[in-house]
DNA sequence: ACCCACATGTAATGGGTTACATGATTTA
DNA sequence: TAAATCATGTAACCCATTACATGTGGGT
């Protein structure tokens, strides 16, 4: 019998941490909550009071275990991915229903309401917001394999969709 | 002097409750809980538990207002949108900063990680995600001017994004 | 020695989700 | 009139954020 923590599906953040532990080998709690503080999303803000329980939760459901202390002084634990919590990852990381879902563009909830908003403030709102989209992108921190690509590929299409929105509004 | 909570900028939920009220005219609770979970993302629950006290919050906050009950019966108050609430309102709409975010995608996320299996597993999560994104999208609920249409925009990048991830993995 | 970044947490708070409760209105 | 849906809420729970506390290690 499976118990019903062990059942319910990985959220969001869950998921993610098992596949950072998973790909970057034994991490630290702390190298954990880095990889989201750096992540170019500022949807995974990487808060001490979200990653550190988290990791412990993760660990209480057996998907990650520590490599016993080094003993060196200070006490770190490395933790690992267990073959259960793999599996449970990998569950996550194909749900293709969870990924079809449209997310959340803060963008995108904006040009819903566009036309509460004079012409000419809509005109100053798109031109900003494009400013900053365009300019160079902060160069996310983390250098894993398809981070910036991705990135980048993501940030084009939102540049354009909003040139497309804001040439049909004219 | 303006009171800390007054000063404090309204949060996504607050500023598209607010948004919603202006446009829709004078609504009840409960519509406005419906326009939430009509929305085409499921990132706008719209669950009861989270729409009715934020319309108290938001009333408290003077940035909308009900109407005096009609006596019919049960009681239906339908809340109108302050001069205060479209102040703030607008505030939030045009916040360039906030709307140039990459918020949050699921799909962008799972393919952050796709390196984790293999590619035959990645190629099935591929083909999965495609059929459920672009299988006639689920027709947005809500008839309100730029749903449709800006849902449709989303969708159509997002299925480009992925078929250029995928010819680039290839 | 001193400062700053590293590293690990916890407490208070806020707010969303799920599930439940309750009554009114509509429809079969 | 019985069932379903509309409509409004509340309570328990979960979890992320902010802010704080505490200690270590390396550089100057």
């Amino acid at each position: 019998m499976t118990k019903a923590a062990d059942r319910k599906s990985l959220t969001e953040l869950e998921g993610a941490a098992l596949a950072i532990i998973a790909r970057e080998g034994p991490l630290t709690p702390y190298a954990v909550k880095e990889a989201f503080r750096n992540s170019p999303s500022e949807f995974w803000s990487g808060s001490a009071g979200a990653v550190y329980p988290l990791i412990n939760r993760l660990e209480k459901r057996k998907l990650i275990s520590a490599k016993a202390d080094k003993g060196d002084g200070r006490a770190r634990r490395e933790f690992s991915i267990t073959a259960a919590g793999r599996t449970a990852m990998k569950e996550w990381l194909v749900d293709a229903e969870r990924a079809a879902g449209m997310g959340f563009d803060p963008l995108r909830t904006r040009l819903f309401f566009s036309e509460l908003i004079t012409p000419a403030e809509r005109k100053a709102f798109i031109a900003a917001a494009l400013a900053r989209m365009e300019d160079g992108a902060p160069a996310p921190a983390v250098d894993l394999p398809h981070v910036k690509p991705l990135h980048d590929l993501w940030s084009r299409l939102r540049v354009k969709a909003l040139k497309a929105f804001a040439e049909k509004m004219k």
